[in-house]
DNA sequence: GTCTATAATCCGATAGAC
DNA sequence: GTCTATCGGATTATAGAC
């Protein structure tokens, strides 16, 4: 029955894989799945239901990737294994982390959809959870655990993204300490404790 | 001479900012300019060249608007004003800064050319400079200013990323005030101070 | 459910006249 | 320097036989 529609999934995973949006086409597909490209469409009523399917089938290996984290036994723990594994997948899987943020568009759709906007909110219920049992446990600081998820979501994401755009002047290898340091950083802050003062005064004065 | 080149990269920029990389022929391109296809190639070899220039275009007009932050009377100043500026590019043109960060293949080129290097080091040096004289005046801990640079910029890149591609759910007037609470939690750090000694004790013992 | 054949477009780039 | 005409290729999607 649908055997067939999870085989051309599967190719099309792999096609997209091997050559990324531009080079996608429905006759390639074919030819990996070892059909004619009509035949595609009794499967399939349209090429963006294809890539559609792809990028779900990217944010479900994120999501098993990520849930890996879970296994750890303390929430910093946890935390830690999930943004090394955040890490992990996009370095290894460049291509499907990138199409998890693709703008509909480019796949020639108006906007994303519903499937996939309770994908995403999914992994943001992780982020918050693992957010939320730190500062719990004392490791983070008190605050909202869905803006504070969002900040260590954007410096993460910020620096893979310009890792995999080459913008970065480090290799692979190095990429993973830049990663971990960068973090740290983070952690710690990066401001004087004078201009700290000097913020919040001015703050509150609002 | 250089005149029609100089028309046929300012209407290639407009039809890239309405269309995209998607929708940006040659054909379509010589229609905006009011020629026919075959014309463009007296002064553009191939479709690479043009877009290559329009991303150079991009790289000025960002460089032109954060430049403006030198205005600034003190480096905490200046790099408030570089901060803001980066995000009003991006918010304001969006299209623009996506081109900043294309991969190369995406427009069908191996790497990117050494022009486009070139000019992407100048905005380093920038960041580097505003950190750098931050540093100085003890506005920000002290290390290494490319370090620190890359880190603000992560998470400043990041969360316009996302911004951008509709995973945040705030509208365009509140996401600058998320944008500046983000980055003040980054100036201040997200760990407790007793999580800070502990990976800091950890750090220690490699 | 898959095939052959084909419609209908679009593309980048070139040849040669003017 | 621009034009017309065209090459050679790609694409999505459909029609109809089997």
């Amino acid at each position: 029955m649908s055997d067939q529609r999870d085989k051309i999934l599967a190719c099309a995973c792999d096609l997209y894989l091997e050559s990324g949006f531009e080079g996608f086409s429905m006759r390639k597909l074919a030819g990996c799945v070892g059909v004619t490209a009509p035949a595609l469409y009794r499967h399939y009523a349209s090429k963006e239901r294809v890539l559609v399917d792809v990028i779900g089938e990217a944010y479900q290996r994120m999501a098993a990737h990520l849930y890996r984290a879970l296994e750890g036994r303390t929430p910093v723990e946890r935390i830690r294994m999930a943004g090394m594994g955040y890490l992990t997948f996009a370095v290894e899987h460049p291509r499907l982390y990138e199409v998890l943020f693709a703008s509909p568009d480019l796949m020639g759709m108006q906007e994303a959809p519903q499937e996939l906007e309770s994908q995403w909110c999914a992994l943001g219920q992780f982020w918050k959870d693992r957010v939320r049992e730190c500062i719990d446990s004392g490791a983070l600081r008190d605050g909202e655990p869905e803006a504070i998820a969002m900040t260590m979501w954007a410096h993460a994401h910020g620096l893979i993204s310009l890792y995999l755009s080459g913008m970065l002047r480090v290799s692979r290898e190095e990429f993973a300490g830049v990663y971990r340091t960068s973090v740290r950083r983070m952690l710690a802050g990066i401001a004087t404790p004078a201009y700290l003062a000097e913020i919040e005064t001015e703050a509150s004065h609002r």
